[in-house]
RNA sequence: UGCCCGAUGGUGUAGUGGUAGCACGUCAGCCUUUGGAGCUGAAAUCCCUGGUUCGAAUCCAGGUCGGGCAGCCA
């Protein structure tokens, strides 16, 4: 993890520096604890990141815990995936892995201890019925018929659930606490249920009976000698329920603390949403390059510490945000200003003639590989008489502050020549521009007038012979509208300009790159390749984001 | 007409009884062989009403508004 992350104070690190002023020895343990259900988004690495770096700015310990307790749902593949991202942010957390179910055994235990005291019984309601006596919002519970079973039989028919004894949804363990509380996660909760398949990821077919998050999570907490579990808003209800059972159980209690997850303007993070647009094919995938989730980005081309620097930034409250997207952009931008290597690349291109250029030769220039690092150093880029530039560089009748080319206007291709545009031809049919026509400077070279006159607009270019032909794709916020999670037609504001594929001619020196390495397009945007050679055996660029852009 | 949480510029976030700060964004200027970056400046904020106090974003009371909770999901 970056060392050079700014860090604001918060209400966690204010619980945590008072705990540790009132008990000198205490060692800081958070973990994070996804569950693999699903890939890791943007939120996910807040919520990592909050866990991880209060464990290092303590010296303490970040275990990575998998909360496997619900095999219908999980599965290896995301436990992998899981790792891979939070390998890739750069987040190390104490080995080894942890899984909920690594504590099945012990979680049994302790719920035969619940049992034995007279705290939890086996249910026999259906779930419907289990619904209706757990009362409403407004009004109270009734208590279960089975809530007084004896001891004994209570302990029987649980040791049944676990040997297979009964089918899924007839019976479950509660605990027995108040079936009036204003809480309804206190109307005597289930802990455990009977889940006979699939059979679970890691302890394959040797349990019947697997326990709910509520009496996995707390008690996986203790058992760690976690001090501090951090955990999102929709938990602060829990929290009674939380200490209840630690309380009963006499283990160590950490201390849960929430806080709100976050929210990115102009896409959404809920796991239903995402799988919507993927299942539904408005994306490619759960990486699509448009997508929020890590293994998107990082195809995308954001680099980790942009992100880790992006939820540093974002801070820790209880209050629901929504960060303006911008934020994540301006993090990507300030990190890939300064690594990223420049080249000279024309998305939208038209040729450019020279007429007083000779056609039988053919220079070099040198470029500045990063102005940003000298140490990246310099390239060669070759220059001729046909050269390719922007389309959007030329404007025949130009509006406003137009510093860049325009019949009869002088312009700086960069490191070449100063160059005067004298003539454009067109097509007959389409009235387009198809070539336009320059002179250049030969004093020039290099850019600079040896007259002094100032020349205001630069331009980049590429050589028309020399350059290479790439796939570009050109990426926009997923949503038309701010804030689609609140929307229940939220797909109704999916943007469908959101991918924009164009060929662009690129300087040569490209062909030496590597996949997953970033680029600066001089005067466009950041850049990373995806694959080298596509079908037509062109390399593929992911825009990662665009320069910001003054231009009227 | 239950329980819990929250409210500081457009968006986030500091502040913990003593000049409301920072970041993103926006706007303007400077600079520039990237209309990028950088530099300088500007506009813009304490939900309301009372109370305590010399002094309140901060403490107290009462409101208002927003969010969460009725899975054998997490």
């Amino acid at each position: 993890m970056n060392d050079s992350i700014l860090q604001t104070s918060n209400f966690i690190k204010d619980i945590i520096e008072k705990d540790k002023a009132n008990n000198h020895d205490l060692t800081i343990m958070t973990r994070f604890p996804p569950e693999p259900n699903g890939y890791l988004h943007i939120g996910h690495a807040k919520s990592a990141y909050i866990n991880f770096s209060l464990a290092k700015e303590n010296n303490g310990i970040c275990n990575l815990r998998f909360d496997d307790t619900n095999p219908t749902k999980e599965n290896q593949i995301f436990v992998n995936s899981i790792k891979d991202d939070l390998a890739w942010l750069g987040l190390k957390w104490e080995k080894p892995t942890r899984y909920a179910s690594d504590y099945f055994d012990k979680l049994y235990d302790f719920a035969k201890t619940l049992i034995l005291n007279g705290d939890a019984y086996v249910c026999d309601l259906t779930p419907e019925e289990i619904r209706t006596f757990r009362g409403t919002l407004t009004n109270p519970g009734i208590d279960s018929p089975y809530r007084n079973r004896e001891i004994s039989e209570n302990i029987e028919l649980f040791e049944q659930m676990k040997n297979g004894c009964y089918e899924e949804g007839s019976r479950v363990l509660r605990t027995k606490i108040d079936m009036s509380s204003g809480n309804l996660n206190l109307r005597d909760p289930v802990i455990y249920r009977i889940i006979k398949t699939p059979e679970h990821h890691r302890t394959k077919n040797k349990w019947q009976i697997y326990p709910t998050y509520d009496f996995a999570h707390g008690q996986a907490d203790s058992i760690e000698g976690v001090t501090h579990s951090i955990c999102t808003l929709e938990f602060e209800d829990h929290k009674p329920l939380y200490d209840w059972l630690l309380e009963k159980l006499k283990i160590h209690h950490p201390q849960q603390i929430e806080f709100a997850r976050l929210n990115l303007s102009f896409t959404v993070l809920s796991k239903r949403k995402l799988a919507n647009l993927v299942s539904e094919k408005y994306v490619t995938g759960w990486d699509d390059p448009r997508m929020p989730t890590l293994a998107a980005l990082r195809r995308r081309g954001y680099p980790p510490v942009a992100i880790l620097n992006f939820c540093a930034e974002v801070g820790v409250a209880k209050r629901e945000n929504t960060i303006d997207i911008s934020l994540l952009e301006h993090h990507v931008r300030k990190e890939l200003n300064q690594t990223a290597s420049r080249i000279l690349g024309v998305i939208d291109p038209v040729k450019l003639i020279i007429d007083n250029y000779p056609s039988n030769i053919s220079e070099t220039f040198e470029a500045i590989n990063n102005p940003e690092n000298p140490k990246a150093g310099t390239r060669k880029i070759p220059f001729s008489r046909e050269i390719f530039i922007e389309k959007s560089d030329f404007m025949e009748n130009p509006t406003g502050k137009f510093f860049r080319l325009t019949i009869g206007s002088e312009v700086r291709l960069k490191y070449a020549y100063i160059i005067k545009c004298t003539d454009v031809v067109k097509d007959p049919k389409s009235k387009e521009i198809v070539e336009i026509h320059c002179t250049y400077d030969p004093l020039s070279k290099g850019g600079v007038a040896t007259d002094g006159r100032k020349i205001k607009g630069t331009l980049h270019w590429v050589s028309a012979s020399d350059s290479i032909p790439a796939k570009i794709k050109i990426y926009d916020r997923l949503f038309t509208i701010e804030k689609p999670e609140t929307e229940t037609d939220y797909l109704k504001y999916f943007n469908n300009d959101s991918l924009i594929t164009k060929t662009a001619q690129l300087e040569p020196s490209i062909i030496s790159s590597k996949e997953g390495s970033n680029y600066q397009f001089e005067r466009i945007g950041y850049f990373v390749l995806e694959k080298k050679y596509s079908n037509n055996n062109s390399p593929i660029f992911n825009q990662t984001v665009s320069l910001r852009d003054s231009k009227k």
